[in-house]
DNA sequence: CTTATTCTGTTATGTTTTATAACAATTAAA
DNA sequence: TTTAATTGTTATAAAACATAACAGAATAAG
């Protein structure tokens, strides 16, 4: 039998009736096919998003990306490491303790490309949101996240 | 220097304005407010929902569980174990290669429980979403989610 | 019926992400 | 100047998620 369970009947789904379940997968679908688009230029997720806040701020530190990624510091030294043994990321100090961060040539090209690629994603992601609903759906997203 | 990037110039944060991002963040906020209240209870996320489903639907199967929460085989192996172990889940024999998940009392008491946890994150989520948009927004995330 | 194929669950294993704790060096505050 | 807080690092652990190979059972094909 195809789907054996009780003979055919079809199963429930509570979870699928909880905007907080599809909150979730929608954003688990959605980070999917960015890591995917991601690997064909050797990144992943959260090394996009510092390669995209260096690029917007140029000099900025570690310390900085902490709290605008909330990520813990710890976790971020390794990280730094891989994108300037890669070209993409230079440190230049600023005091005894701290770094600031800029990309390089490398790294600009590489944050063009990842650019595009983010973008292509949100538009395809919006593609699923009604216009007239665009603004509302962003402020309420980032309303959940910021005022939790 | 409180702030000593740029020498209080204020950082530019263009992933705030992604909606994708958005997304994400606000998956990550409420995920760890459920992760928080379900400790309480012993319980990860995916233990929960799979206390969900198996309460909504006795006699489910594991591929079933797999193919509604769209996680590996593999990990469900475990996950059922330690449920099982908890006196939470019974198995009963369906075909040889086969078990029918069911919750014991104890398991049912759980997942009221749990219930009960996951209804006011719920709520407290949707006290972010204007009230004629509730619909859309679910409607939208679950289309991201299954048609992406 | 017999053989081959698919399905279900398991085991072992590896990777990625995320978290904690302790430390050194530096800066800031009392 | 002594104390406290900041910044980055190292080492380590836990959790989530994935792959591959296997055994036993059910199904399909001949």
């Amino acid at each position: 039998m195809r789907n054996s369970f009780s003979y055919g009947c079809r199963m429930k789904d509570p979870l699928s009736l909880l905007p907080g379940y599809a909150l979730r997968r929608a954003s688990v679908t959605m980070m999917g096919a960015l890591s995917d688009a991601l690997q064909a230029l050797d990144l992943r997720f959260t090394e996009s998003t510092v390669l995209i806040l260096i690029g917007a701020n140029p000099g900025i530190r570690q310390r900085d990306l902490v709290g605008l990624l909330d990520i813990k510091r710890a976790n971020m030294t390794p990280l730094i490491a891989r994108l300037e043994a890669q070209g993409w990321v230079a440190r230049t100090a600023m005091d005894g303790r701290s770094w600031g961060l800029s990309l390089t040539p490398a790294g600009m090209d590489l944050h063009d490309r990842v650019w595009s690629v983010v973008q292509n994603l949100e538009t395809r992601m919006l593609s699923h949101v009604p216009d007239d609903l665009v603004p509302a759906f962003q402020n309420t997203l980032v309303a959940i996240w910021r005022q939790w």
